[in-house]
DNA sequence: TATTGTTATACTCTATAACTATA
DNA sequence: TATAGTTATAGAGTATAACAATA
């Protein structure tokens, strides 16, 4: 059995995913962890910041500096919870839904460049298999 | 088209990957990079430090500090190659292939029971597909 | 007493430049 | 002059502890 380890692969996979995508986000004026929070705030707006970084998997200090500039950049809004005042939730502005949607569609085409060598058949069970060891 | 980017997805299982070789690694009183060395290593001997740098995607002058551990502990032996006296050759001990086997081993057990749902199949369809992926 | 957001501090990791010895 | 290995230094990234406001 001369396979690499599972780990090796992905490392080395995701470097590269990583490396071609810096050039995209850096013309879009993002971080990579900006774009993480402004994916993760698409899907749903969060109830607390500590919830945010939870669900990026971010550390709950550095999150601030984060959504700091994104808050001046108007990508986003910190809102103070009525029921608790100590939370505050984030949402996107409609600036932030447009900038997520216009990287999102940049990084979408580079990776369907770099899956190109695949079939279709193969792709959906790659993003399939993926989504479920993801998920767990 | 509701799915997760690529990126995302990696990033994800590779760090619930990465999270779960720490400890075992730690158990075996290695670092990721050590680790990863060690692997490239079991492989081929290394021509120069250089090389094995650019192969585990590792910068040079980190890997001095990386080598001087590892011969320390006997894992690995630095010579002088006669033909250019600059450079110096890589290559495992005996304890060091001992090491790494010991330690893939962990490994191997370890992401087959995350992989445990997969259908055989499934396995390896996901690790040719990944393999195409990371050579290119 | 515990939790949210925040700040300050220390620590680790990484990148850059410069040195030596060879070529 | 260019390259392999090395060292030193500066910068970025990350983790830990502590604080004020609120529950």
């Amino acid at each position: 059995m001369e396979r690499e380890d599972l780990g090796a692969l992905l490392a080395r996979i995701t470097r590269r995913l990583i490396d071609a995508e810096r050039p995209l986000l850096s013309r879009h004026g993002l971080s990579m962890w900006a774009y993480s929070a402004l994916s993760r705030l698409a899907q749903q707006p969060a109830a607390t910041q500590q919830a945010l970084a939870g669900a990026i998997g971010y550390d709950k200090t550095r999150l601030i500096a984060l959504l700091d500039g994104l808050e001046e950049d108007g990508l986003i809004v910190r809102e103070p919870d009525p029921a608790d005042r100590r939370a505050h939730t984030v949402r996107l502005t409609e600036a932030g839904e447009a900038r997520h949607a216009a990287v999102q569609a940049d990084i979408r085409a580079m990776e369907d460049q770099l899956l190109g060598e695949l079939t279709a058949a193969e792709k959906r069970a790659l993003l399939g298999t993926l989504s479920r060891l993801a998920r767990e």
